[in-house]
This record gives structure tokens, C-alpha cells and sequence, in this order.
DNA sequence: TCTGGGGTCCTCATCCCG
DNA sequence: TCTGCGGGATGAGGACCC
């Protein structure tokens, strides 16, 4: 998908269309997660500092992600998908693999060339936005072929032509070469995908390593037999915090990883998985960033038993100076809970653990009240964010600060740029809504 | 107003075991 | 019994991707 989460919100809010929109964190630590093709013509690139894109672009629409919305629409394209062949291998809510001979959907270039055609239109006709489509032999080519399509493009590389358009190319191209890798092969006097395979895998495996050398000098010769794998478990699970703020407070600290503990367990048992190894990560105040792990007897996804995992890892680390993140995760995931001899105490311990929640949360609602300057009404009307008007319908919230929240009244049907109106945060007419379909059902 | 969040994979060091 | 060594498990960190 083109400019994925930016168009989305474009085809969302008609009077967005044709601007510059960037959507990302919008506290005084947010990057850009997406920016519009008009965002980009002023500099405004993905995972650029906000404060930077607003210096840029500073009449740009500045929006939160709605990652609701993204997922909807990402099901409907996947659907799309998986309707010309089982072996879809989603890469994230905006990108797939798709095996085309696998699906019997596709067999050489002209059959392969109308599907990719079909395929476009579909995805605009059910979701309303733009894709783009790369066909290759490989997953690697496939892949830059579909970064050369974009925006609203389709670009097939022939099989047998691809080490002559990749040669002169730049080494950056290459997935997995980023910009640490990119340096040490410039220092080395290597700039393009030609100079790689000149340099023979002997030099790559020297100057990269045995893994990343080998493979990038595969790559280099467009070897990529990787086949098209579908459905991956994942193999991990976390959550993160940065924080407008570094903390300082120490026991605030423990109480941050206590909350963070809790929410990484119940995206674990959401997901019905559980974890042998807990991970604490914590960023300091001066960015440096460090881990600290244990791995327990057995799969768990008992909140307490994460919670007590990462509280004595904390112990081990210092946060004098402050921290600006913390994380929780866990790895070595299993689909079961081993019934180990500690099953019994766990689940007698359960029942502390629910009073400690409830203890954390109340400590949690206790702090908050303590620093009243948290505009928590504010909190409920975010930038983007979609609400509906007892009187005037449906919109979202443009912007919001000293108590009045400002809404654009239209939805993604609307013909033209909607009307304009202000109430109070507190307005009782106004209550926030759930996304809209892009496309009219 | 410098630097998000959620992942994957690789490397290197260390420890333990046989 | 001492020593060498390979290999798995573990832990930390780094690069990269969207």
C-alpha cells in the first residue's frame, strides 16, 4: 500500500485529500510514522523526530495513527490475497508476499502481468486506496520491483534481467542493508550492488560476517530462492514506553514496569500463547539503550510471575540520571502453559496477584489525581480521532487545547471539505466514535 | 522540542556438560 | 584425574524493517 496509514486517513477525511498529512506521535517525543506524498515534498520522511517535520511542514495535517482502521483495511487487501493463492506471507499490515504459481493464480509473465492489473483495481474497488505491485521471480526482487511501482504503480522485472538492473543501483537497495552495513561498505570502497559481486564472497563474508556476508552477496547476484512462507508464528511479544519525561523517581519506575508487565501478559494471552523468557529493556536519558533477561523453568503467562521476573531484573539495573523508556517482553513462546510443579502455587498465588493489580491501579489513579496538570479530558480527543455529534453528526477532532476541542463535521463519503465547529472538552453532545468504513458498504 | 513501537535475525561471550 | 574441545543454552547487544 502506498503511504499507507496517511492515505487511509486521507480517503477518511475528505478534506485532507490533496494535502500534507503526517501521522505519527504527536507528544514531544513522537516520530513520523507515515507522511503523505505531499508531506514529502517538504523533507517529511517516516521515523524523522515530529519537532523536525513540523519545523519543515508546519500547515501540514499532524494526525495520531489509527491502527484500528489500518487493521481493517489490511484484512481486506490479505483477503484479497489469499483469494489468489494460500501461500501469503504478510510482512506488516501494508505488505505481502504472495506465491502466484502456488495458487495455480499466475504461470508466466502475461498471466502473472494481468493478475498483478486485476489485483490493483480490486484493492482500490473494496478499500478505496492505492497498491502497488512488484512481480519477480524472487521475493527479493519482487520486493524492490514493488518499491520501484510506488505510488499507484506496477513493475514486473523479467526473470534473467535482474543482476543487469541491479548492478548499478546503490547497496542501500538491498533489504537488510541499513545504514550501519551501508557505511562499513562504502569505508571498504563498495557503493553499489555491481562493486558487491565484485568483491566476491570471500571480502563480503570478511568485512559482514559469515551470515550477513553470504547472504548479501547472494543477493548481490539476485540468488534468492527464500520460498514464500505462510503464516509465521511470532516469536516474541512486548510492549514499550517512552515517556514525555524521563523518570527519575525510582519507585515510579517499578510501578511503570509492574504496568507494563501486566499489558505485555495480556497481549501474550490474547495471542493464547505463553513465554519462557522475560526481557526488561530500559533507555536512559542519554538514549543509551540496555536488556536484561531470565529465562524461567517453563513457559508462563501468569501475570505475576512476569511481573516478579521483571522487577528482579530491574534490581540489577541502575536508572540514576533518569530513563526515557521502558519495555517488558516475552520470547521463547510456546502455545501451552507448562503444568509444572509450581502450577499449584501459581494458582494460588492468582488471587494476590489480583489485589496487587488492583493495588497498582489504584496507585496509578492516585498519582494521576496528584498531578492535575495531565488534562486528562483532553486525552479523550485526539488528533484525527474519530467522534460523533448528537446535533451535527459524524467528524473528527482537528485539534484540542484550553478546554474547547475544534471539529471537522465529514466522513469518508463526504463530497467536499465538511464544516468547522468548536465546543467545550466537556461538551455532552460530543462523545468519540469508532472509524468508518473508507468505503460506503 | 532528537531520536516510536513492535518485531526479526545475527554475533559474540560465557557457562556448563560430556 | 587432568585437559582439550565441541556444542547447546543463555544473556547482551546491535542492525534492520515497516
Amino acid at each position: 500500500m502506498d503511504a499507507f496509514y496517511a492515505s487511509a486517513e486521507q480517503a477518511a477525511k475528505p478534506s485532507l485529500r490533496g494535502k500534507a498529512v503526517v501521522v505519527g506521535g504527536l507528544g514531544p517525543r513522537g516520530v513520523v510514522a507515515t507522511a503523505s506524498y505531499e508531506a514529502r515534498r517538504f523533507g517529511v520522511h517516516s521515523a524523522m523526530p515530529m519537532g523536525q517535520a513540523r519545523r519543515l511542514a508546519p500547515h501540514a495535517a499532524y494526525l495520531v495513527p489509527r491502527f484500528r482502521l489500518y487493521r481493517e483495511v489490511s484484512e481486506q487487501v490479505m483477503a484479497l490475497l489469499r483469494a489468489l493463492s494460500p501461500l501469503v506471507e504478510p510482512l506488516s499490515l501494508d505488505e505481502a508476499f504472495v506465491d502466484l504459481e502456488a495458487g495455480e493464480a499466475a504461470w508466466d509473465e502475461v498471466s502473472a502481468e494481468a493478475v498483478g492489473l486485476r489485483l490493483r483495481a480490486d484493492i482500490r474497488r473494496v478499500t478505496g486506496l492505492t497498491g502497488s505491485v512488484g512481480l519477480a521471480a524472487s521475493k527479493m526482487v519482487a520486493k524492490i520491483a514493488s518499491e520501484e511501482a510506488k505510488p499507484d504503480g506496477l513493475v514486473l522485472i523479467r526473470p534473467g534481467t535482474e543482476r543487469a538492473l541491479l548492478a548499478p543501483k546503490s547497496v542501500r537497495i538491498l533489504p537488510g542493508v541499513g545504514p550501519a552495513t551501508g557505511d562499513h561498505l562504502r569505508r571498504a570502497g563498495i557503493l553499489t550492488v555491481a562493486e558487491i559481486a565484485e568483491a566476491g564472497e570471500d571480502e563480503l563474508v570478511r568485512l559482514l560476517g559469515k551470515a550477513h556476508g553470504g547472504h548479501l552477496y547472494a543477493m548481490a547476484l539476485a540468488h534468492d530462492e527464500r520460498p514464500v512462507v505462510a503464516e509465521r508464528d511470532s516469536k516474541s511479544v512486548s510492549v514499550e514506553d517512552t515517556y514525555d519525561v524521563d523518570i527519575h523517581d525510582r519507585v515510579r519506575v517499578r510501578m511503570e514496569v509492574q504496568r507494563l508487565a501486566d499489558r505485555c501478559v495480556e497481549r501474550l494471552r490474547g495471542a493464547g500463547r505463553s513465554g519462557r523468557t522475560v526481557v526488561l529493556k530500559v533507555r536512559r536519558y542519554d538514549f543509551s539503550t540496555l536488556t536484561r533477561s531470565e529465562t524461567l523453568r517453563g513457559p508462563t503467562d501468569d501475570p505475576g510471575v512476569v511481573r516478579e521476573a521483571a522487577a528482579r531484573l530491574l534490581e540489577a539495573v541502575d536508572t540514576t540520571g533518569g530513563v526515557r523508556l521502558l519495555g517488558v517482553g516475552v520470547s521463547g513462546l510456546a502455545d501451552y502453559t507448562q503444568e509444572d510443579l509450581f502450577a499449584q502455587a501459581a494458582a494460588a498465588e492468582e488471587a494476590e496477584d489480583v489485589e496487587d493489580r488492583d493495588a497498582a491501579v489504584a496507585e496509578e489513579e492516585a498519582a494521576e489525581e496528584a498531578a492535575p496538570a495531565e488534562q486528562p479530558a483532553e486525552r479523550r480527543w485526539m488528533a484525527g480521532h474519530d467522534v460523533r455529534h448528537a446535533e451535527f453528526g459524524a467528524g473528527w477532532v482537528q485539534g484540542s487545547g484550553v478546554g474547547r476541542v475544534t471539529v471537522r463535521f465529514e466522513t469518508p463519503y463526504s463530497t467536499g471539505p465538511g464544516r468547522v465547529r468548536t465546543f467545550a472538552v466537556d461538551d455532552p453532545e460530543l462523545e468519540p466514535a469508532d472509524p468508518l468504513p473508507l468505503v460506503e458498504l
